[in-house]
DNA sequence: GGCAGCCCATAATTTTTTGTTATGGTGAGC
DNA sequence: GCTCACCATAACAAAAAATTATGGGCTGCC
């Protein structure tokens, strides 16, 4: 039995004749009789009294034309609740944003999203960048801010910038006065303070280091960005940021920040979800939103 | 949207896979991406991720397969309801008629069912009207035409006519010469020939006989209702009957009727069935039936 | 009571849809 | 980097549905 069965036959029974029917289906009237046989020998029995002048239901096709008539509304009205559903997210989404990135995401994207998206519950779990695969991966949030270019196993990544990295030493500094630059070498060989493996900087300054050949002088291993800001500004010794952030907040008073040259030092920052299960609508949006307002970050010339 | 196209996607769903999905339906796995693209192009949006090992449904994927599941049941559930709505009459029905009431209904009504139901295989009890109760009760017949108008405990009863009783007697008796009609007292004193005590008008007039404190005159008592016209109409006595059964066969020559009044007796008939067991379908059919050709005999004017 | 008109059924044919086989591309895991 | 499992696409075959043409039956009107 086929739904179009089923509206040829409402057709019929609502026009009371095969001809009439056919006319308003715009279709032959052998198929409408085709149908209908079909029908009838599936189900077994007649479903409607054939007359002169057309058709007239039995009690069986009476009760089939309301069931039917019942089964094609349905039919009709799934797609637009699918659609509809998709209209107009809603439910909880999750976003996991490193705190270096937080101060100029946050605000904007959770406004954003509340104005287009009000029935969207947006929960915005700052962190350790270090921390953002494993939460994704696991499933604690829907997608986050990540570094590094070559997208982790189990995770899609969509590019986002792409920022470089300086040397931030406090106002006054010997290494720094008078230039505009410094080679990674030197850097390198700087007291530095950074934050322990897996967050922010520092795997690429270990990588650079590495590639380098040089063994990094770590005086503090420092979890939180904003203490090592405060730490190098009392001369406690250097750290390694990007530009942009080194630059940010009130906090920013008492350093300085020249960039990294010979070579320069990049990271890549990408919007990443779980690539085995899909995003939710309301997750869709959310990540389509952040998106869209990373890009405008981006033109803004805030941003590389 | 067609409901092929559901089922599979029900099928993809389940198995996380158009492979798998394919290898269940016994259909070739493109078909399925096929129908699994249309489906999306449709509604707008991806109803699944797919990763490289299989597919995992979206938030609307999963609604889709809770709405679709629905409809592919109730499309299923379609078939058999309208069969059971007719082509499952079949089997034995029992009805239980009186035997006043049998020349009237037994004929149409099984020449009906056999032309409507030919899988019904009716079987008519006539009886003398004070077994029906019993009969329907105990289950040795599945309806039956029964006489009064409260309904007896255990049986649901349909009000089908009201009849009125009247006197008959020999044709040229003294009583009735000239008169259209007699009261009921006059009635009660006459020497009556009628049914013993649970059949057929007996309960009425009996019931008269105690309103009115008469003392009933009967001279005979028998179980057989065309007997007693035969014994009326030799000049043995007089019976009550209801004017349409009295006036009905050929056996009615040699008698006359005439309506009882102040008061007029009546009877009501009513079609029972026990109410603490459904009826079978086919039972059901023959229900419907009955009351149908009842209904129709009491427009014909046949009766009041 | 025959003829015309309307309506449904059937047959033959064409068009459309659905399904199949073969094959290419992609991501995951070793 | 290679292999494997999986889905997508293309070309082709099969099946289903629709169309045109036509026949037969029942009304209702001359």
């Amino acid at each position: 039995m086929d739904i179009r069965q089923l509206r040829y036959f409402l057709g019929i029974v609502e026009h009371g004749s095969l001809t009439k029917a056919a006319e308003a289906l715009r279709v032959a009237q052998p198929a409408l009789s085709l149908h209908l046989k079909r029908l009838e020998e599936e189900i077994g029995c007649p479903l409607v009294h054939r007359t002169a002048r057309g058709v007239v239901p039995t009690q069986s096709g009476q009760r089939l034309a309301i069931r039917a008539a019942m089964l094609v509304e349905q039919m009709a009205g799934l797609r637009d609740e699918i659609r509809g559903l998709e209209a107009a997210p809603s439910g909880p989404a999750v976003i996991g944003i490193p705190t270096s990135l937080g101060s100029m995401l946050t605000v904007p994207l959770v406004l954003d999203v509340r104005r287009r998206y009000p029935a969207i519950r947006l929960r915005v779990v700052e962190g350790l960048s270090g921390h953002m695969l494993e939460w994704v991966s696991s499933g604690e949030v829907d997608m986050a801010l990540v570094f590094g270019s070559e997208p982790p196993p189990g995770l899609a990544t969509r590019f986002v910038a792409r920022e470089r990295l300086g040397l931030v030493a406090a106002e006054g500094a010997e290494v720094v006065v008078g230039r505009h630059s410094i080679d990674l070498a030197s850097v390198l060989n700087l007291p530095l303070i950074l934050p322990g493996q897996p967050h922010g900087v520092r795997a690429e300054v270990d990588r650079a280091a590495a590639a380098a050949g040089i063994d990094l002088n770590v005086v503090m291993e420092i979890d939180a960005l904003e203490q090592i800001k405060a730490l190098v500004a009392e001369g406690a010794g250097f750290t390694v940021l990007s530009e942009r952030y080194a630059r940010a907040g009130q906090e920013a008073k008492g350093l300085v920040c020249i960039p990294i040259v010979s070579p320069e030092i990049e990271r890549t920052i990408s919007l990443a979800h779980a690539s085995d299960r899909p995003l939710s609508i309301a997750a869709k949006a959310v990540h389509a939103i952040a998106l869209d307002q990373l890009g405008r970050l981006t033109k803004d010339g805030r941003w590389m």
